[in-house]
DNA sequence: CCCCCTGCCGAAAACGTTTGCGTGTTGAAA
DNA sequence: TTTCAACACGCAAACGTTTTCGGCAGGGGG
């Protein structure tokens, strides 16, 4: 086995100093040429590489971006993190993940964790329960230290920083007008509990859009879900009872759902029951009928979130303008809405 | 904004030394109690905390695991991901992730990348190029250079390290055994081109299933897809020709894939054609009809791994005695297979 | 012959820690 | 009063870099 070698061991081998290695190897012209060639020869043979953890502690910039997310085996998050990635190593950075599970205190222990030097800065989107505490002086204590933050998906209007969203409210409002305009008549809405804040904007969407078409809004039209396991009473009463013909759910898992006990109850999509869902994942793709949604580009958000972050940390100046960046969305049309 | 204090900063505040303060941070009983006392809350005031790098760099260990994977936007990698990043935190590691994309280059940039110092070990899955190639010298370079490295899932023989795995072939065996078991006569097999390494096995299990029980194996029974994208002709072509009432398909997209294919052909799942799938995701448990699948818990084997690699890290001596271990797996049952 | 310039290289500081060891002071014991 | 231990603290090295500065030697010009 043998070991990493150091610019110290090229130095003693060469006998010569550590800085003129360095140099050597950084191509200094106050190196001779043959002692430059003769140490980068060495240095090819024993397959030389500047340790990583010296150079972030010289430099105090560890060419890594922290990323925390609520979890990673959700679709949506996993694109975010590939978009993320892929824009960090084009510019020569690394992305460090952590899971906050929807935890407060997993994602504060988390940041804690990561900012003590470990990273140049935060891309995160917030926990539930964080976003339920609505507690952010952990996000405000890193940015005060001068660490950047980009909060995605689910932000925050009370912390200052770069924010990269869609408009949750007006995809919301396109996915209902569409049924409007196509003469649905009984709108349904799958939604979240209020204090998840883009189930909150997408309901307000819903709300909105009904309000703009003077359609009433009614509470027995919306099913608000705390916790996905045992939703389903819910939606089949919501089915049974208000018989909508159109249903829009604030995510994929809201609308497979809801396809799924509608069939059960006979009923046939998309043409006793339109559906439009959130998020353009997987299951929307493969499920059966295959589901409308709106399309929320998770790829194209972690890498504005990511290029984001980077402009700043090589920014030289402090900036204390926040910018909040909206990726556009657009209705993907599939077998759960009928083809017109 | 109040940057991260230092010990320098701290020391020169209460005109001690740094050794004096990082002595009576650490509660040395060398410190005198009042000092001790004075520096505590002076830290805990300015809310010190030490600083990664530089511990990293004194202690030569990062706490940090490097996790290598083909890609992220798969249900299966993500919830590896998911276990390992559990099981590290437990243990204090913090987990970095890079994405090969499929890629031999970018496999090999990645790793040298982290391995020059930024962590302690690797949690990696060979991506189809590496695989295809057999070029495993950046691996081998790593372990070489004492960095311990545990593969999982799409592993090689040619390299000797830690490995955690499913029994692919014994996993596809009993599949294939089910269906026979249950009376089907002409069982189809739909899996990847064979430099895929799990893709093999599982194809070896199909075909010993059907020898072990004197069935003959005929290719015409075996479609071998290159790329998602354009497979959907080979498979009708299955379908059609050889009109077979269960197909086993070695992994979630082929498996779903067929069943629309065969929808759309007229075909009831499961009563015209059964189907098993591999890899219990997400795709199986909401497609219609929800998908029996070889489950391959993703959590689990990421979570052996890291804890796997964690051991070899914390252990003093140097282990030579690599071990490989088996994630078990079990057919979960759903629509696409009769109920008996 | 002296001076200066230039070419080449090494010493050392710095990044932020931890820790072994040396040292000064104090108090008590002889 | 002398001696010695215990106590409390500081010095410095080490981890692996980069970079500034200073120095030495040799050569050329005056």
């Amino acid at each position: 086995m043998k070991r990493k070698v150091t610019l110290k061991q090229i130095a003693k081998e060469l006998d010569v100093s550590i800085s003129t290695v360095s140099k050597s190897l950084r191509n200094s012209p106050e190196i001779s040429e043959d002692t430059r060639q003769k140490v980068q020869a060495f240095a090819k043979l024993y397959n030389y590489r500047p340790n990583n953890i010296a150079l972030s502690l010289k430099n105090k910039k560890t060419k890594t971006i922290g990323i925390i997310i609520p979890e990673i085996v959700h679709h949506f998050f996993a694109t975010v993190i590939s978009g993320i990635e892929q824009v960090a190593n084009e510019n020569g950075y690394s992305v460090i993940v952590c899971l906050s599970d929807e935890s407060f205190d997993k994602e504060v222990i988390n940041m804690e964790m990561l900012a003590n030097g470990s990273i140049d800065g935060f891309v995160m989107s917030l926990s539930k329960e964080t976003e339920q505490k609505k507690d952010f002086h952990h996000i405000e204590e890193v940015i005060n230290q001068g660490m950047p933050v980009v909060l995605f998906d689910r932000v925050t209007n009370e912390v200052l920083c770069d924010k990269v969203i869609i408009d949750d409210q007006l995809a919301a409002y396109e996915a209902v007008d569409f049924f409007i305009k196509n003469g649905y008549k009984k709108i349904g809405l799958v939604t979240t509990v209020d204090y998840v804040s883009v189930g909150k904007l997408r309901t307000d969407g819903y709300i909105n859009a009904l309000g703009d078409h003077d359609r009433p809004v009614s509470e027995d039209f919306i099913v608000k879900i705390e916790d996905i396991e045992n939703c389903a009473s819910k939606i089949e009463r919501l089915l049974q009872e208000q018989k909508p013909d159109a249903i829009f759910a604030v995510n994929e898992l809201f609308a497979v759902t809801t396809i799924k006990l509608a069939s059960k109850m006979g009923l046939k999509v998309p043409d006793d029951l339109a559906v439009i869902g959130f998020t353009d994942g997987i299951i929307s793709q493969f499920s059966t009928p295959t589901i409308s949604t709106i399309s929320q580009n998770g790829i194209k958000m972690g890498g504005r979130a990511a290029q984001m972050l980077i402009d700043r940390l090589e920014l030289e100046e402090e900036n204390e303008l926040y910018k909040t960046e909206l990726i556009e969305t657009h209705l993907v049309q599939r077998e759960s809405t009928p083809t017109l």
